[in-house]
DNA sequence: ACACCCTGTGTCAGAAATGTTACATGGGAC
DNA sequence: GTCCCATGTAACATTTCTGACACAGGGTGT
């Protein structure tokens, strides 16, 4: 509320304004600018130009921050503790941003994508597959390993993986195939120190605690599904963008 | 700002009234109160009781809160994706603990779980069937409406619903063939003012903001992954408490 | 069908508060 | 002395807030 510079600043006057208010704090906030006026011996314009002074618009706005420190104050802070929210703190903080940037890069040249998985990470490519087919950007999910992918699929392709592991056979043994036939890969998997996530030419990882429920794995899938509505989302607003270019290039 | 349980609270036009503030944001931290009830075509009174509803003593002091937190929000995340954010501030702090406790009963009473859902809630409900099975909880997903379902699987189970609108009529109808069969309905969608929700013996709200892209809603899934999960692992937990006060009484 | 009530909403007038402005004052610096 | 700056004053404009009341619609009981 008060800045150590603020307080620097301040004029005999101000100060004595400044020193009210934070010794009567509880009364502050209930009182009318002419009360606290009156209190410090001085005018209400006075305390209108304090106001300013430390960032507000107005007396009333004075007094709602002065109210909002004060609960602030006397409620200590709580959630916090939630796996979940770390991750969501990790990513909308840190530079993965420029891992999904790049994502995004491979994303538009390509004029399909494939989506990968089995078991969980299956179900959730053919979430991806289908949100990304809502947003315009043709995709398909393959559940199926031994089918035949067409030519004109392959061509000028980027495959996303999910595994949450990064180790199931199956998933790698695609990848390879995918791979050799000219796909680009992007891989989703909890941690980069596995044979999906090396192998692929891009990866994101979402680092949450593994978790297993009698073998099998039960780690929380909500990063993998915020991954990809995100990278759907920033892909078809790139998109968008370059296509108003293309079609006008004057504006 | 919002908690969920005010949200829920609101009514049609105070629905309004949140949904433009949330959407001009930035617009109406400048607003009269006049203009703000002539852009919500609303008197400024109902303006003035739904700052009182969400915990303001009047208008300005819900200015300088909004004020307030769009600037602490820009400092801590950067652009964007904040949405899903705030469900999650939204359910950590808030009791929604005590729906997902409700739920969390009424799951432990049934013998069996059917995931119910079309499109892409079908996928998630897939999803929601296979993480209840992994933890343990003999849960399937139906696909197929016209799907008879063994006697033994109706008597005493619980249905969850999914879906984002809660309009979709393939749903609502198979729906009402389980609550005709004796299955309890949980529904898990947007918002509480859908049939779907109404028609449910309990309802789990996200209440993100609704987004289409060409007719297709693309609204994000990620909290319905999480609703999902959580219950899974509290249902679990539940359980495990359960057997063991059965296995050993005295402890 | 009717009366009744209750709730949500709008309207309006006027009180109360804040915000603005122009000007007065007064004490120091030069 | 006089110029300037900080402050006070006071009237006025603007805005919010309050309260009373009207009105509509839905539900309920008779």
């Amino acid at each position: 509320m008060f800045t150590s510079e603020m307080i620097a600043s301040f004029n005999d006057l101000e100060t004595d304004i400044y020193n009210y208010v934070i010794t009567h704090e509880h009364e502050v906030i209930y009182m009318r600018i002419r009360e606290l006026a009156e209190h410090t011996h001085v005018s209400t314009a006075t305390i209108l130009r304090f106001c300013k002074k430390v960032g507000c618009e107005g007396f009333s706005e004075f007094k709602t921050k002065l109210k909002l420190e004060l609960k602030s104050r006397q409620s200590v802070v709580k959630s916090g503790e939630h796996a979940v929210m770390e991750f969501f703190e990790r990513t909308l903080s840190s530079d993965q941003e420029t891992v999904l940037e790049e994502a995004v890069q491979m994303l538009t040249q390509a004029d399909n994508v494939l989506f990968v998985g089995i078991g969980s990470s299956g179900i959730l490519a053919e979430y991806g597959a289908r949100y990304f087919s809502s947003l315009g950007k043709f995709s398909m999910y393959i559940k199926d390993f031994s089918y035949p992918i067409h030519n004109r699929l392959q061509k000028n392709s980027v495959s996303i993986v999910l595994s949450v592991s990064g180790e199931n056979s199956f998933t790698i043994k695609q990848m390879n195939r995918l791979k050799r036939e000219g796909s680009k890969v992007i891989s989703i998997t909890n941690n980069k120190q596995c044979t999906t996530a090396k192998m692929s030419d891009l990866n994101l990882a979402y680092y949450m605690t593994e978790e297993y429920y009698e073998d099998t794995n039960i780690t929380t899938q909500v990063p993998v599904i915020y991954l990809l509505e995100t990278l759907a989302r920033k892909l078809n607003q790139h998109e968008q963008q370059r296509n108003e270019i293309l079609e006008d290039p004057h504006e």
